[in-house]
DNA sequence: TGAGGTATTGGGCAAACGCCCAAGGCGAAT
DNA sequence: ATTCGCCTTGGGCGTTTGCCCAATACCTCA
């Protein structure tokens, strides 16, 4: 019944990751040390070094980790959306109330900016967004949006990190975006719209 | 013809000012310090904690001091451009083959990630916003486009943003994005699109 | 039961960190 | 000529950093 020592081992590795993640979005990328982690982890300081070669690499893998799992999570909300145009609707208006928490977001930029600075970051993130661009531009193909649908994926991609970063700043800036966002995919205005209270 | 003490004085801030924006970019806002700043501003570090009570101040009046100028010189450029919805599409085009220096961008990519865990530069940096949201609104309605330009303004501005983020990940990605940005601000389709090489 | 392997402990090292300050330099004002 | 005020020097304070390592605990398997 007690754990074996391999098993605590990726016990440990796992919660170190799981600190670098929230670490990363509360503190900022540059400002994750090695005792924070540790303490965040309720490890001991040398244990960090033990498992992961330098705090950069432990960083690396578990933002990567994180992002993709993200991306699972909110491409398996694309699949549930009906087909056709509706679905797109939905999907569209769920995207311009989008203000949920924006941890994801703190950290696709984290990771962003700190590829700037580290190239095997750098290719791994690239990775993930062409997985993700190729995923949306079927995925708006299939839904009946056959006009540049890459074109539109990586648009719609990049606009969605910019917004909740630009709201990050101003809260108060709430202005509704549904009707820009409809005509960037290509639908119709929107003729009854609900009144917002 | 020798400069008095208080010329001095206002030389060497500017050149500290100076080097925090270069440092902000190339090594990100939390490994910026006190010794990186003086010699990249060719003075001695006892220098930064005389003209500035903390490093924190400094990245904060630097970087706000540095995207003020930045959009300046933008708002000057929309300025000039033609009037009517020609000048709108000269404008976006631009905008989509924007791939110019990305210092501004990752800039305040580091800005609005600082403002997250610092209340002063958020305020500071949410006027700046607020100004930008405004000019940009009121050239687009000057321009013809009437329909909604305060959200996309907001759209445009965070989109900017967002594509050169992701352009910077993976340069590879040269996706034309001119349709999805006509679409946005509502112009007509491209009839005859140039080949481009 | 003893050997072998993995995970963990706890301490430590050199370097870099933010911030501080007494002493001195040097035009400007008196 | 002397005082005044700002800027600069050079060093140093205590803390925190990344990374390392000998010693130990504990499970597994022969």
């Amino acid at each position: 019944m007690t754990p074996t020592a391999a098993e605590r081992g990726q016990e440990t590795r796992a919660r170190l990751i799981a600190a670098a993640g929230h670490l990363i979005v509360e503190e900022g990328w540059g400002a994750v040390t090695t005792r924070k982690l540790a303490a965040r982890a309720g490890v001991r300081p040398g244990l960090v070094h033990y498992h992961f070669g330098t705090v950069t690499d432990l960083l690396i893998e578990a933002s990567l980790e994180a992002l993709e799992r993200e991306v699972g999570i909110v491409m398996g909300l694309l699949a549930q959306a009906p087909p056709g145009p509706l679905g797109v609707e939905l999907a569209v208006t769920g995207m311009a109330q989008y203000s949920a928490d924006p941890a994801s977001t703190i950290l696709t930029s984290e990771m962003m900016l700190a590829a700037t600075r580290n190239e095997r970051l750098r290719t791994g993130l690239a990775a993930v967004q062409g997985k993700w661009l190729q995923a949306v531009a079927q995925w708006l193909n299939e839904h009946g949006l056959t006009v540049e649908p890459d074109a539109t994926a990586l648009v719609l991609g990049a606009l969605l990190d910019g917004l909740v970063l630009h709201r990050l700043v101003d809260p108060e800036l709430a202005v509704p975006v549904d009707g820009p966002l409809r005509r960037l995919v290509g639908l119709p205005e929107a003729t009854n719209r609900p009144a917002t209270p």
